[in-house]
DNA sequence: CGGGTCGCATTTTTT
DNA sequence: ATGCGACCCG
């Protein structure tokens, strides 16, 4: 790492106290300061915390203990640019007229019973562009489901409606929903799903007119990292002079740049400050990855934004069907959409203009995967005839946890503003426990839960909801140890696990024989084949008309396992097959593989049953692939590492969760432990944009209770190179008639 | 070329 | 504590 990289990252620590085993009195801190100020200039934030401050008592904690973080002029610019659009829309009505005028007699729903009168507006507006900003519970779902249920009644073709949302099941239930409301069958016709989903349809369906391979496969993640990483060593970037970033960095910095429509090297300058030299290595990995998802007939993530909207931008022909088939277009969550999704959406919306976005600008936190919420600030400028509807009556919390959520947005610089409200009563406040340890919180929470228990609550109306996933490690063990089921989501996947993977890999050859990350998978399973064999296996594949046979090989001595695998992909391959014999023959192959290598094979095998399971549900072999790496079949995986995958509603388990999954959920009872600055929000924050990300994250965690929310801190924590024991700071900028306050009381 | 061992750096969030 | 990469040996 270059010495820019460490010096950065040494000064984004300015509240940790570095730990010295040996000797208290020296701060280690501050000795790097001191070391570094003679290299170059004090910036502001570099101030470290003075070590009195640890004395102080809790209610005397004021802001400004903690640095003012850096803003560039230009994001100053920025800033005030938003907040005058921001500003400009306050003043915009919807016009009631347009709702008094409509006779709902005639149809099955009366719309204007069953919602409010800024819902109504936003779902009868069906001719104009609408924005919506919901604020969070404020009933965004109902808009849409209740607009979708209007178009059909008003005799839109239900193939003509389309709409996006963030997570597949949440377009499901909407769908649902409206079936429900309506009674039609037709409402199956509509498409919904996510960006990538509605992608990798599309591109399946027009690949002949858009000159893509239809046999393609999306490759997820993990995937794409696999083959980053075989191109780094096939390039020698890991000779030992040169310190290179890892797999992970290297996707994620491609993945960023893609994300922004911006360039390699601007994303290096701007975030990756270290890497610089590294550019030009940078982008020929980007090409050499480019190329090999080409010859693999593999897209990843990216590639089905990139390509839609390439397709959108320079195929007429296919941007006008698009057009004409998808008239009216909803898209939810409107704030974390990125670049190239916004300018997917305007391109298909852009002849019609039957467009509605729905989302809150406040609770936009996907910005590391280059979510912009300017989309969503900006809609009214790239529609300048919109309806702008606002809803602010709140469903969801109680008036104490809505006025605390209110004070964290309050505090927010950017964003439309709004002021949630309910009618809802309770005596339940906010509470803030300071624990001693980590143990000491844990326990606390789930005495806390055993108590909710005990009064009835039902497992599934509480949840805990972490900022890194890593977080939960004593609440699973405190809850394991008291016997309380819980489910984490979000953390360790069920398609992460490796023998899921491998059966998956195998399946993905019969469809598609040119995935070389598949190959490159399976074949390191073959005893005498590495990386450097399966490279040359597979360029043999990939040039060879027939794919599973390796002749080519005969004379090595891996060749008789390397045959056995061809004829059981041949096999497999065959169409007379259906997709859960298709696995029947893979898994009969790959159990002996298990066990040769694995001692808890029983149990694995286990998770491949769950996957012919999966697998029956679906005819086409296309769809389940593409599902399965767009949404995983199950999130969420039991404790204790059981195999068992439950897809119900998990009525009897409490839910333990990282914030960004708890997104759109709502519990009676909300535990957000770690409230240290430095975890929540993140050390890794270091300007002001950062910071706000993890201001609305800490909004979005709050704002899920419905009823009693509790956020908890340890005294302190070291981690491995670090200390943190400041209350976050969104606790201190709080006011303290918005909480109760409980634990240690003292800094000590 | 592949497989094993040691030491070092590492912990954000995910379609 | 853990996983990954570098290094070494067969």
């Amino acid at each position: 790492m270059g010495l820019i990289g460490r010096i950065r990252r040494g000064f984004s620590k300015e509240n940790q106290v570095e730990p010295s085993k040996h000797d208290p009195g020296i701060n280690r801190n501050e000795l790097l300061d001191r070391f570094l100020g003679q290299i170059m200039p004090r910036e502001p934030e570099n101030r470290t915390l003075s070590a009195n401050l640890e004395n102080v008592g809790f209610n005397e904690l004021s802001t400004d203990i903690f640095p003012a973080l850096p803003v560039s002029t230009k994001l100053e610019k920025k800033i005030s640019e938003l907040q005058r659009i921001a500003g400009s829309i306050e003043k915009r009505v919807p016009d009631l007229r347009l709702i008094t005028h409509i006779d709902f007699s005639r149809l099955k729903v009366n719309y204007a019973h069953t919602l409010n009168p800024a819902q109504l507006a936003g779902v009868v507006s069906t001719d104009k562009p609408v924005l919506c900003i919901a604020g969070a519970g404020s009933g965004k779902t109902r808009i849409i489901v209740h607009r979708v249920s209007y178009l059909i009644e008003k005799g839109v073709d239900p193939r003509a409606i389309l709409l996006l949302t963030f997570t597949r099941k949440a377009a499901e239930e909407m769908l649902q929903r409206v079936e429900t409301l309506l009674q039609d069958k037709n409402v199956g016709k509509v498409t919904g799903g996510t960006f990538h989903s509605f992608s990798s349809h599309v591109l399946r369906k027009y690949a002949n007119m858009l000159n893509l391979p239809p046999d393609f496969t999306i490759v997820d993640n993990s995937d794409s990292e696999d083959i980053i990483d075989l191109i780094r060593t096939e390039l020698k970037f890991n000779s030992k002079d040169q310190r290179f970033p890892k797999k992970g960095r290297i996707y994620d910095i491609i993945s960023y740049s893609r994300n922004r429509q911006s360039t390699i090297r601007d994303i290096v300058l701007r975030q990756y400050s270290g890497l610089e030299e590294k550019i030009p290595d940078l982008e020929l990995i980007h090409s050499a990855y480019t190329r090999y998802k080409k010859a693999s007939h593999i897209l990843d993530f990216d590639d089905l934004m990139e390509d839609l909207n390439e397709s959108l931008k320079t195929n007429p022909k296919f941007r006008e069907i698009m057009q004409d088939t998808y008239q009216y277009i909803m898209v939810d969550e409107f704030q974390d959409t990125n670049a190239v999704q916004n300018e997917i959406v305007m391109a298909i919306a852009g002849k019609h203009r039957r467009l509605m976005v729905v989302g809150d600008d406040s609770q936009s936190i996907y910005a590391f995967r280059g979510a912009d919420y300017e989309n969503i600030l900006r809609f009214p400028q790239v529609f300048p005839e919109c309806v702008v509807v606002k809803i602010e009556e709140n469903y969801r919390s109680n008036q104490q946890i809505l006025d605390f959520t209110n004070c964290i947005i309050d505090h927010a610089c950017i964003g439309y503003r709004k002021k949630l409200f309910t009618r809802q009563v309770s005596r339940h406040m906010p509470v803030v426990h300071r624990a001693f340890g980590q143990d000491d919180e844990a326990v606390f929470i789930v005495d806390r839960i055993m108590e909710l228990i005990e009064t009835g609550v039902p497992l599934n109306q509480i949840a805990v909801l972490n900022r890194a996933d890593w977080h939960n490690r004593y609440i699973q063990a405190e809850l394991s140890k008291r016997g309380i089921p819980y489910v984490v989501v979000g953390g360790f996947r069920f398609n992460e696990r490796m023998h899921v993977r491998d059966v998956v890999a195998f399946l993905r050859l019969t469809f598609n024989p040119y995935d070389a990350v598949s190959w490159h998978r399976v074949l390191k399973y073959i005893g005498g084949i590495g990386q450097i064999t399966a490279s040359n296996v597979i360029s043999s594949i990939q040039s060879n008309s027939n794919r599973f046979s390796f002749d080519a090989f005969k004379q090595k001595k891996f060749y008789d396992e390397l045959h056995e695998m061809g004829v059981m992909l041949s096999k497999a391959s065959q169409p007379v097959y259906s997709l859960a014999q298709k696995l029947d023959i893979i898994r009969d192959y790959y159990t002996p593989l298990l066990k040769g290598r694995e001692d808890d094979y029983l149990q694995r095998m286990q998770d491949i049953e769950v996957l012919v399971d999966l697998s029956k549900k679906y005819k086409d072999i296309d769809r389940f692939l593409s599902d399965f790496a767009l949404d995983p079949p199950s999130k969420r995986i039991a404790d204790q590492g059981t195999p068992l995958i439950d897809e119900g509603e998990e009525a009897g388990k409490i839910t333990v969760s990282t914030v960004h999954s708890a997104k759109g959920l709502e519990w009676y009872a909300v535990f957000i432990p770690h409230a240290l600055d430095g975890m929540f929000p993140s050390n890794r924050a270091t300007d002001i944009e950062e910071m706000e990300e993890e201001r609305r994250l800490f909004y979005v965690a709050c704002s899920r209770a419905k009823e009693e929310l509790y956020i908890t801190l340890p005294r302190n924590i070291y981690s491995y190179d670090a200390f943190f024991h400041l209350p976050s700071r969104f606790l201190v900028e709080i006011d303290r008639d918005k909480y109760i306050f409980g634990g240690l009381a003292r800094f000590e």
